[in-house]
DNA sequence: CTAAGGGCTCCCCCCGCTGGAAGGTCAACA
DNA sequence: TGTTGACCTTCCAGCGGGGGGAGCCCTTAG
């Protein structure tokens, strides 16, 4: 298989392909073109590393957790602390979006939106550390 | 006043104050040393550019908001339009970011977590569009 | 006089790609 | 046989939003 057809298969741009090679993560073959040859083993790779991509895993957690899938005497306990832990670091973000969604959504609802310059959210952006303190304190 | 001042009353790293001088955000004077120097206005808008960028606000909606801040004659709609549409951006984001979380929670409630190598984790990860496409159906 | 603690510029690094330029290869068709 | 046009290759640059650090200058206190 050339670079274009695992990436229709993986659903992976043919570019992201190459960065995945250059970084490691997969290893094609080459033909006597130079053009890389991939096995269904790389395809099935490819694909895996899609899927946890989506699931938003950093390239290292997929390193990992491609040479655990690789590893048929692996624990699975291995597998799930890496899972485990990003399940933390994606609660973390949620947390910190949620936090700016209410404080943001607060603002707008205050604001008229109207031709007049008077705008609650500009205030709150240049108001000083006192008072957002006081504003926290009181939410 | 000078960059470790201003760092000090906005909260932001010196480097990322210079950072915002290249990329216009703040101008500074210079003073006969060529040591930047920030009038209070300067402290001003660093302090609002820290907020702004804390509610998560790109580098170019702080640029227009900063305008906007600037600007007497402003509309307040437009500040309120730049405001919502960081919301939805927020909320689509929190949205995948849920996607994420559930499926991989779903996956690592399911998995044992022991020395055994069976893993429902990369099980997942590893099979193909088609059971993928039944799982989200079913959920 | 010297040392510490600012400040300055400059360039490279991070993540995870993405785009583009300049060129080689291959299959189909006239 | 020539020529398209779709592939493929490498390399270099850049995104956002800064961070790290080298190597230098300036200022002030002891």
């Amino acid at each position: 298989m050339n670079i274009g057809d695992v990436a229709t298969l993986s659903g992976l741009p043919a570019k992201t392909i190459r960065y995945y090679e250059d970084i490691g993560l997969v290893k094609p073959l080459r033909s006597s073109n130079g053009y890389r040859t991939f096995r269904e083993s790389d395809a099935h790779k490819l694909a895996f590393l899609g899927r946890a991509r989506a699931l938003g895993f950093t390239i290292e957690d997929c390193r990992n957790l491609l040479a655990l899938y690789e590893d048929e005497e692996r624990a699975s306990a291995e597998v799930k602390e890496i899972a485990k832990q990003h399940l933390e670091r994606i609660d973390g973000k949620i947390k910190e979006l949620k936090e700016m969604r209410a404080t943001l959504a607060h603002l707008v609802e205050e604001c008229a939106g109207d031709h007049r310059p008077d705008c609650p959210i500009l205030a709150d952006l240049s108001m000083k550390r006192r008072d957002e303190d006081m504003r926290r304190k009181s939410a």
